[in-house]
DNA sequence: GTAGAACACATAGTTACCTCA
DNA sequence: GATGAGGTAACTATGTGTTCT
């Protein structure tokens, strides 16, 4: 129906313009609006250059090859939970009139579903349907593989994201140690304070500042006024006392 | 022009099933 | 054969944008 295509159309724009501003896991373009960035939705926003996520699918792909030829399996059954009745979408049970069941895609159907994928990270209502005749699954099934899909990206993201802060607050850490190090080798030794440096006012400053140990050997020399109470300010006083 | 209902689809989190070690 | 872990299909809850009235 034209209508409920046009529809469709708007509300993909729209939705391609939410998934963007929220910063989700793809820089999505939906349907048949042309798409503003790289083929590939896994790693856009993945600038740390790590591997790319549909890896992690290809061991699920192998796994289920080996007990699925060229059909879906369908397996056990569990008890349908009445919600889906005042959902506007159609459910497996009003669909086919059974229970629903947990199937298990083909190779096949996973590794075109992962190409798809790869095109886009989200489909119209006419990419949907075509895929799911296609791959002789219910359009629901699509929808919900993608959604599934999008989320193992986003997680897998996630994942690379904190290893990688992860290894940068190792070296921060290893920096900071390094120049704390730094800090106690200055401290051993028996430097001269610039000039520049204006002594402390108040008690309780005094007690972190100590007399210049030029000015301390100087004496009285140098100008009456400024050389005897001349102070050297001593930066590490307190983190040395912790 | 605006408000609200209906709709479709997104994400996040959860549940239940399946496979494998 | 039983079992626990991991993967994932399917679900629920909630939020958002568009269209229509």
């Amino acid at each position: 129906m034209e209508v409920n295509d046009d529809r469709d159309d708007a509300r993909e724009t729209a939705l391609s313009l939410r998934l963007n501003y929220d910063g989700g896991s793809s820089h999505l373009s939906t349907g048949d609006h042309p798409r503003p960035q790289a083929a590939t939705p896994v790693e856009p926003s993945l600038t740390l250059g790590l591997p790319s996520t549909a890896c992690s699918v290809s061991g699920v792909v192998g796994r289920m090859s080996s007990s699925h030829s060229v059909i879906s399996s369908i397996s056990g059954g569990r008890p349908s939970k009445a919600k889906r009745e005042n959902d506007g979408r159609i459910s497996d049970e009003e669909e086919d009139g059974a229970a629903r069941k947990k199937l298990r895609l083909t190779k096949e159907q996973s590794a075109l579903l992962e190409d798809k994928f790869k095109e886009h990270a989200t489909l119209n209502t006419k990419q949907k349907q075509a895929l799911a005749r296609q791959l002789n699954l219910r359009p629901r099934q699509v929808e919900v593989w993608f959604q599934n899909r999008r989320a193992r990206t986003k997680l897998k993201k996630t994942e690379v994201e904190c290893e990688f802060l992860r290894k940068c607050c190792e070296t921060l850490r290893e920096e900071n140690r390094r120049l704390l190090q730094e800090i106690q080798d200055l401290k051993s030794l028996d430097f001269q304070a610039p000039r520049y440096m204006q002594p402390p006012r108040g008690a309780a400053a005094a007690a972190t500042f100590q007399t210049c140990p030029s000015c301390k050997n100087r004496g009285e020399g140098g100008s009456p006024a400024a050389a005897p109470k001349t102070r050297f300010f001593n930066p590490f006083a307190h983190s040395a006392a912790n």
